[in-house]
DNA sequence: ATAAACCTTGACGTAACGTGAATGTCAAGT
DNA sequence: ACTTGACATTCACGTTACGTCAAGGTTTAT
């Protein structure tokens, strides 16, 4: 069965815009375009949307949910994937019931009760809980230098901004190489590196920290993958890294 | 006790960008500014910006906070509600999983499911709950014409907009005063009024929609204040404007 | 005294659309 | 065949709620 926008948008409750900006954003692409222009939409589509808008409902941003759909295929690990993390804010939601009902008791004079705990269970830990686990994944598939053309529509960049990142990385792979050869992590070249590091990061990261930062660096070293690829670049290059980033960020592990 | 930006942002687990913000637009005025020009908050704004995170986590927008949080000041009834609407959220969860659990069976072959199951429980629907519920309550405190200046600043009108606004209005009137007089809900008059009153509303309705627009209109038939109000400008004008939107937007109730 | 942490304002940019303009296409009725 | 209303398109501006950075002042701890 095909779906016209308006079919579809009426299905899932959702506006004509918005299937007009997944499809200009690359995130669900109409089956075919009829010869008038009019995008039509069959059932993959229809169950592609029902994916996005689980990831909307855990307030996944959008780029990030391209990317997990990239990542995997397998509906039914999805299905349940999202039933956990949808069980997981019903408790969020239920924390913040009690928070409610323990400011309640406190209002009344029931009950003390410090400030501290009246921001309890409120949203900025459902985006810390997404930075975290989707943040992971993604990481794992394109905290990767071996970014190809095909990846310039997620990361909607234009000419101009592809060919920076090109020079970019270009660039992070000599000052590193140079800045290996110093074995100084906190040298001048090293911190350089980083600062580079942080820039080319920063295409792809939605919200950066230093925290996700030096966690992404972590895994350069632990991960086999991602230690043979620097190792290419210069010996002993994924410690390096994580060292100087560790300076970098003020941060130790 | 005192709480600088930060640590009252640390303490909300949001950021001190955040509490600018609401100060700009006056949902969240610090206690005092000290002598340095630094923001300090006591114990009357934490507890205002608990109210404030509870109706964001209900995807409430903050101009409408900012109202709903002028109708009331009763700290428990307002806990209340918010308990009462998260219980909402948690059966809309709690929909959206049983959404999930249908879809893996229908998945793997054990039941059939047709495409407008697949989108039972998404946030749409919240989002008009909250059109519904609280829309209503803003509009017997401000779909009212009786603004007065001191809500330009809930409003963020400019000088020029405000005055526009008073023009419109007086039009509106005057319009309106004349339609009646013609009889015709239909005729070009009254139609013309319509139009007026829609560029009216759009000034305080964040997402404007037909039936919002007839719900208003009729609430000005039934609510003695209202009612009353356009019986001063002329008689009979509130149920005129009733039928007049009626043909306007095209809908009978 | 110094450095780091904290604060301010100003300003640009972002994500995810809502809205409207202008125009083409389709289907049903006259 | 023509008309009208519903549906579709692209283009483009605007909105909301901040994130981020620059530039510079203030406070705190060493």
């Amino acid at each position: 069965m095909e779906y016209s926008i308006s079919k579809l948008a009426d299905l899932a409750g959702i506006s004509t815009r918005t299937l007009r900006y997944y499809h200009e954003m690359g995130l669900l692409v109409p089956a075919r375009m009829n010869s008038n222009g009019y995008r039509l939409y069959d059932q993959k589509q229809v169950d592609r949307l029902q994916q996005i808008l689980f990831y909307r409902e855990l307030d996944v941003d959008l780029k990030t949910i391209q990317a997990l759909l990239e990542v995997s295929h397998d509906e039914i690990r999805l299905l349940q994937e999202h039933k956990h993390q949808l069980q997981n804010k019903k408790k969020h939601i239920e924390a913040l019931i009690a928070t409610i009902e323990a400011t309640i008791a406190h209002v009344r004079g029931e009950r003390m009760m410090k400030d501290n705990e009246k921001f309890i269970g409120f949203k900025q830990e459902q985006i810390k809980a997404n930075e975290e686990q989707y943040g992971e994944e993604i990481r794992s598939q394109y905290g990767h230098e071996t970014i190809d053309a095909s990846n310039t529509q997620f990361l909607n960049l234009t000419e101009k901004e592809m060919h920076d990142l090109e020079i970019l990385q270009q660039q992070l792979h000599d000052t590193l190489r140079r800045a290996v050869s110093t074995r100084n992590p906190g040298g001048d070249l090293a911190q350089e590196t980083c600062a580079l590091h942080q820039r080319w990061i920063r295409y792809y990261w939605n919200f950066y920290s230093p925290e996700a930062h030096m966690a992404l660096v972590q895994m350069y070293v632990d991960d086999e993958r991602f230690k043979a690829y620097y190792e290419s670049i210069a010996p002993g290059s994924a410690e390096f890294l994580r060292d100087a980033m560790s300076i970098f960020t003020n941060m130790t592990s």
